[in-house]
DNA sequence: AGGTTCTCGTTGAATCTTCAACTATCGGCC
DNA sequence: GGCCGATAGTTGAAGATTCAACGAGAACCT
């Protein structure tokens, strides 16, 4: 194109390929499983992930900055995402004993049940549309590779704060 | 958990490491991609997407709903999208002559200056943050499964419309 | 103590996306 | 020609996410 791009590392026709496959690819299966759990479950994606997350923990309950990182969403959005699912009964919030100025999530018995309900409908499509379809090998290349790309991420990007 | 949950076909350990470092991944990726687009060229990674659909396309134009299908969104993102870069001056609207309900998205030469500004930006951070990192079989691997995600979903969610 | 600086989490507005409803045109059929 | 269902694209409001600014408490330093 310009003068410049002879010295640019372009993507060769097989890796645009792949990335474009990848991009297209992520946005179909998200759609998918969002919209899965939205008509059969009344949940999204992002507020699913932290039911489980709160599901898992010790004592159900984390503090909100914990949670944002675990699931990788900044802080203000978890904030959002929490209010919401606390005006539907699932989550409730409680101030944390050993620093003021926290808040820690817990999830409620309600909210157990309705990733109790939810969970099958999920793993399902998970399964159905990425996990069953990729060979076994092709699916631990994609582990290994957003592991590295995690790591990397979260390192250049420096401690906690997402944004 | 419940009875019922000694039917359903969890993930494995290792299965879940890889699907939830995909999608934490995924997340960190997008954000850092669009961010660093925003930052230094003020485009949107889907408007980015777009203007590179265009810019390949035959005459510079595509119709709105091929140019949906290609990125898939749904039309009335694409509808927004477009208006965003027709403020900007990127993109130009023009009536289909086959068809009096179609429109035609066009890139004009300023679009095209910008992306050609952009598209460095833009590669440099997907080599850097995924295709770099991941060894070229296992980025390969990431295709052929992203390749046939794209391929059932498209199929099972019959025909154009994706919502 | 007092002051400074940092972190925690929230808030409300701006932006982007989704959703449902709508207009207009096409295409087939009678 | 005229009707009828399907398709193209838009619209505006509702919903979700980002962004910048903020208040409150912690941590540190003197």
């Amino acid at each position: 194109m310009t003068d410049e791009s002879s010295e640019i590392a372009w993507l060769d026709p097989e890796q645009q390929r792949s990335w474009r496959a990848y991009l297209v690819g992520t946005t179909l299966l998200m759609d998918r499983l969002d919209r899965e759990l939205r008509e059969q479950h009344n949940l999204s994606m992002p507020e699913y992930e932290i039911l489980v997350r709160l599901s898992e923990a010790e004592d159900r309950r984390m503090r909100m900055a914990v949670l944002a990182d675990s699931v990788s969403h900044s802080r203000s959005r978890v904030t959002h995402t929490i209010a919401r699912l606390e005006r539907a009964g699932l989550v409730e919030r409680a101030a944390c004993m050993s620093d003021g100025r926290g808040v820690e999530a817990v999830i409620t018995d309600r909210g157990v049940d309705a990733l109790r309900e939810a969970a099958p409908t999920h793993v399902s499509g998970v399964r159905r549309f990425l996990v069953d379809l990729a060979g076994d090998d092709d699916f631990d290349a994609l582990g290994r590779v957003f592991n590295t790309v995690t790591d990397k991420l979260i390192s250049a990007n420096p401690a906690a704060d997402i944004r």
